[in-house]
DNA sequence: GCTAACTCGAGTGTATACACAAAATCCCTA
DNA sequence: TAGGGATTTTGTGTATACACTCGAGTTAGC
């Protein structure tokens, strides 16, 4: 693998699971010395992260992790929303019907899953990104597949704002059972409708464990 | 400005004008001493095109120029409904009224200047960049504005498949007035409605212009 | 005569050196 | 003591050199 491809992947990690916070500054020597790559390489990866968002020029003089909070959660819900659905349409137009039918079972059937311990509950994550593959696949639009994987990026590190709770989980089973059935039936409007209801509820979960919990403030002033 | 800047912006403007077609295979040294620069920043401008999706790495070795055809179009028009319509919606609910009730009358005094030759047909072309600029500032949402950025690129480059008739233009016209009047109302389902009409009719013409001269697939194999 | 392997060349990936710009610190002056 | 200017330092932007990989062409062997 190239040099500027894992320190890419280094960064891009180090940023979505919050070992680089919000504000951090992304020196060029500093970073090429701790992944051990050259400069060359790793201006490389900043301009990706760069095009991607997740850093951003700091004042002509170097690049900082971008801000990541509440109030960007609801613009990137907002975008999500408007991709997701439209992407859940054309799966419904153009997706194979069983292959949706069996997602729908289980989903439906996710719900046993889910009381379980965590194990488990990695399966049922893996099976969210089951959904969301097939869904990008049956929607066979390259330019929407492309910003939904950009969109991604950041909806990974909003996760960590977010904790799971098991009424939450199960809830979301069943939307995505939804989702999935809306696909199957081929109902175009129906499956766009089940997935801003499911990510109308995401949303408002995220906001109240947000409420409850304001511990992010501290860095988003920077 | 910056050598990589100045080789990117050359690039792009190349790219989207048709003078480096699609299947250019655009080799780093042969490029850097064209622009008259050296292979870092070309390297860098040519890492930004690659993310923007106007080229593409090309068997391990260099990268090309993507292709677009109509195909390409239909996948990109999807996108763009997805996006416009929410920003739309968005701003309906967001922008200010007598902002986008302005804006509305000239859309429809617009009618008159379309009647004129091309200086007038010019500044008609700077009322819809101004409805798109209004838009995304009255939505208010910055990954919704950058994934609109992203479009915007694309959507110049396939402009040029397009030959825009006098009927067609004054049609856009009207639904340019449609969409800035709904979005005056403030109702977001209406202006979301208006845009997709007007993207769907876009899509026609373009799709009609297209099956009459099919010249593009000369290169679309590449 | 055809196929496979080896060699040569072109072009990319990476490292490093150098130049320039900006920010911070220190010293001098008021 | 405070403020401003100059100098130093740090970090980025660019160029270039070197190494490695992939591909094409040629030659040799079957």
């Amino acid at each position: 693998m190239r040099a500027s491809d894992r320190a890419y992947q280094a960064l891009r990690d180090d940023i979505v699971e919050w070992r680089l916070p919000p504000g951090t500054v992304l020196g060029e020597v500093e970073q090429a010395e701790r992944l051990g790559v050259s400069r060359t390489p790793l201006r490389e990866a900043l301009g990706r992260l760069t095009a991607e968002g997740l850093a951003a020029p700091h004042s002509g003089r170097g690049v900082v992790v971008t801000a990541i909070s509440l109030d960007h959660a609801v613009e990137l819900f907002e975008l999500r929303s408007a991709l997701e659905c439209q992407a859940a349409s054309l799966a419904a137009r153009r997706g194979k019907r069983e292959q949706f039918r069996s997602l729908q079972q289980e989903f439906d059937s996710a719900a046993a899953l889910l009381r379980g311990d965590d194990p488990d509950r990695h399966r049922y994550y893996e099976l969210v990104a089951r959904l969301d593959t097939d869904i990008d696949e049956a929607a066979a639009n390259t330019y929407l597949s492309q910003a939904l994987k950009n969109l991604r990026v950041h909806l990974v590190r909003i996760r960590r704002l977010a904790k799971d709770n098991p009424d939450r989980l199960l809830a979301s089973a069943t939307e995505h059972a939804n989702i999935a059935g809306a696909i199957a039936e081929g109902d175009g409007q129906l499956a766009a409708a089940a997935t801003l209801l499911h990510l109308h509820n995401s949303l408002d979960h995220l906001k109240s464990t947000q409420q409850s919990t304001p511990q992010s403030s501290e860095r988003t002033a920077s």
